[in-house]
DNA sequence: TCTGGGGTCCTAGGACCC
DNA sequence: TCTGGGGTCCTAGGACCC
C-alpha cells in the first residue's frame, strides 16, 4: 500500500470492437461484435452498442445474434489489435520502467518507479495526457485507474469505462470496498462466490467480517488467506515488468464432434506441430507434453508426458502427443483438442546440442541399470535417444501435406481485402458464391458495398490499414512531452501500423 | 446452434529419496 | 516388525483471468 496513488492501470474500452469502428467509419455508433463466427464461435468483445441489448464477452455467439441480430459480427483481427496493443505499451514505456501488461489491452504501471512525483496531483495529471496520447496514437479511448494498490487500481479504471479516470485516494479504500460485492476482489469467480453465498458471504465488508480462519476453512490456505488481506484492501503484490511464459498450447473447437479415431490422431499431429512452431519463435524449447480433450458432453481431460530433457523437435512432441491421445477413450465424440508444452527453457537447438551430450555422459556414469531407465525414460515408447535429436523444420512437410493443397478462397467477415478498381475495403459477408465488400478506409466517411464472384480475380486479401490516416499530423503534446513523440513516432511519425 | 482460446496459480496424491 | 517425517517431482484437475 502506498501513501500516494501511483500504480496505474490501463484497460482500453471494448478493445477489439473499438479498433474495428476506428477501421471501419460504416461501423461507429452501431453495434459490433468480435467473436468466433462458427456455430460453436464465443463472443470476445462486444462494443458499447451492442452491450445495450445484453450482450456479453464469453457470451454464446448464437445467443448474441438473437439478442442482436442487426449487429456487424466480425471475426478478430488480431495482426490489428496486436499493432495497437505495442503503440499503447510504448507510450506506458515512457512513464516507467515497470509496466505489466496483462494482456493485448490492459496493463498496470508503477509510476513511482518512472520518477512521477508521490501525489495525487502529479499521478492524475500523468495518467490525463497519457489518455490523450493513446487517443492521438491510436484513435481509441482507454480507461485509467489510479491507487496505491493493484487491486484498487483495477477496480478503479472499471469504475471509469468508458473513457474515464477514478482515483482512489489511499486512506479511502475500506469505506469503498465494504458494500462492494465480493465477485469484485481478484481472484473470486463463480466457484468462490457460490461458497461464500453459502455461508451467508456476500459483500466485502461480510467477507472481513467472516475473519481469516473462517475464509482460510471455507476456501483453503492460500486463497483464503489473500482474498482476506484484497477485503481488507491490503494489496503489496508489486508491478512486475512482463514475465517468460511458462507454458505455450494451442487448441481447435471443432464445428462438428469428431468420432474417427484417426482423424483425432491426424488433428493430434496438426497441433503438436502448431505447438512446436510457437514454442520455437519464442526462442523457447519444453519438457512437458500435454494433450487436453473435451468432450461430446463437455467433460475434460489432460494427459500429460515429462521428458528426459526440453526439446522443440516437432517429431519428439508430436510422438508424445501421439502416445497421450492413444490412452484416452474417444469413441463418443470430441469437440476439443489441444496440445500443450510447459516447463520451458530458453534453450535453443544448440544449447540443446551441449545438453544432451551432458546428459548422456550422466547417463554413463550412473549405474547401469539406472542408466538403462534414463535412457528408456528418455524415449518414451519410442525407441528414441534422448535430446534435440533429428531436427526438422517445422511447417510445410511437418506432416501437413494437406494444407499445402489449394482451398477455396474464404472471405471471413471483417477481413481486409483490396480490389483492384475500387481499392481497399472489408468483406461484409459471403455466400452462394459471391461475396459482399464494404469499401472504405479509417479516415474515409462510410463507404458502398459491392458484390462480387468468390472466385473474381481483381479481389485480394489485404493486410489491415493503419486506423489513422498514415502521415497525419500525432501530436500528443508535443513540445511538453518529446519522449511521447518518439513514441508515436516509430516510424517517421506513421503511428500504429503501415501500409503494405 | 450453449459453452473460444490462451494463459496462470493452487491442490492433492503417489513415487521416490534422504 | 505397527510404521517418521520432510522435500521434490510428476500427474490430473479445477478455478480464475482476459
Amino acid at each position: 500500500m502506498r501513501g500516494a496513488p501511483t500504480i496505474l492501470h490501463l484497460d482500453m474500452d471494448a478493445f477489439y470492437a473499438s479498433a474495428e469502428q476506428a477501421a471501419k467509419p460504416s461501423l461507429r455508433g452501431k453495434p459490433v461484435i468480435v467473436g468466433g463466427l462458427g456455430p460453436r464461435g464465443v463472443v470476445a468483445t462486444a462494443s458499447y452498442e451492442a452491450r445495450v441489448f445484453g450482450v456479453h464477452s464469453a457470451m454464446a455467439m448464437a445467443q448474441a445474434r438473437r439478442l442482436c441480430p442487426n449487429a456487424a459480427f466480425l471475426i478478430p483481427r488480431f495482426t490489428l489489435y496486436r499493432k495497437v496493443s505495442d503503440a499503447v505499451m510504448t507510450l506506458l514505456h515512457t512513464l516507467s520502467p515497470l509496466v505489466e501488461p496483462l494482456s493485448l489491452d490492459e496493463a498496470f504501471v508503477d509510476l513511482e518507479a518512472g520518477g512521477t512525483e508521490p501525489t495525487i496531483e502529479a499521478a492524475r495529471a500523468v495518467a490525463e495526457r497519457l489518455r490523450a496520447d493513446i487517443k492521438a496514437v491510436t484513435g481509441l479511448t482507454g480507461s485509467v485507474g489510479l491507487a496505491g494498490s493493484k487491486m484498487l487500481a483495477k477496480i478503479g479504471s472499471e469504475q471509469a469505462k468508458p473513457d474515464g479516470l477514478v482515483v482512489i485516494e489511499p486512506g479511502t479504500e475500506r469505506e469503498l470496498l465494504g458494500p462492494m460485492s465480493v465477485r469484485t476482489l481478484p481472484g473470486v469467480g463463480p466457484a468462490t462466490a457460490e461458497t461464500l453465498r453459502r455461508a451467508g458471504i456476500h459483500t466485502v465488508a461480510e467477507t472481513r467480517e467472516a475473519g481469516e480462519a473462517e475464509l482460510v476453512r471455507l476456501l483453503g490456505r492460500a486463497h483464503g488467506a489473500s482474498l482476506f488481506l484484497m477485503a481488507e484492501g491490503r494489496d503489496e503484490r508489486p508491478v512486475v515488468a512482463e514475465r517468460d511464459a511458462k507454458s505455450i498450447s494451442v487448441e481447435d473447437t471443432f464445428d462438428v464432434d469428431l468420432t474417427d479415431r484417426t482423424r483425432v490422431q491426424l488433428e493430434i499431429a496438426r497441433l503438436a506441430d502448431r505447438c512446436v512452431r510457437r514454442l520455437r519463435e519464442a526462442g523457447r524449447s519444453g519438457r512437458t507434453v500435454v494433450i487436453k480433450v473435451r468432450r461430446y458432453d463437455f467433460s475434460t481431460l489432460t494427459r500429460s508426458e515429462t521428458l528426459r530433457g526440453p526439446t522443440d523437435d516437432p517429431a519428439v512432441v508430436r510422438e508424445a502427443a501421439a502416445r497421450l491421445i492413444d490412452g484416452v477413450e474417444t469413441t463418443a465424440g470430441v469437440r476439443l483438442l489441444g496440445v500443450g508444452v510447459s516447463g520451458l527453457a530458453d534453450f535453443t537447438q544448440e544449447d540443446l546440442f551441449a545438453q544432451a551430450a551432458q546428459a548422456a555422459q550422466a547417463a554413463q556414469a550412473a549405474e547401469p541399470g539406472q542408466a538403462a531407465q534414463a535412457a528408456h525414460e528418455a524415449v518414451g515408447d519410442a525407441g528414441r535417444p534422448p535430446g534435440p535429436e533429428r531436427p526438422e523444420p517445422v511447417g510445410e512437410g511437418a506432416g501437413e501435406a494437406s494444407e499445402d493443397v489449394e482451398k477455396p478462397r474464404r472471405w471471413l467477415p471483417g477481413s481486409d481485402v483490396r480490389h483492384a478498381e475500387y481499392g481497399a475495403g472489408w468483406v461484409q459477408g459471403s455466400g452462394v458464391g459471391r461475396v459482399t465488400v464494404r469499401f472504405e478506409e479509417p479516415w474515409s466517411p462510410p463507404g458502398r458495398i459491392r458484390t462480387f464472384p468468390v472466385d473474381d480475380p481483381a479481389l485480394q486479401p489485404a493486410d489491415p490499414l493503419p486506423l489513422l490516416r498514415p502521415n497525419a499530423e500525432v501530436e500528443p503534446d508535443a513540445e511538453a512531452e518529446p519522449e511521447a513523440e518518439e513514441a508515436a513516432g516509430q516510424d517517421g511519425g506513421q503511428p500504429v501500423t503501415s501500409r503494405p
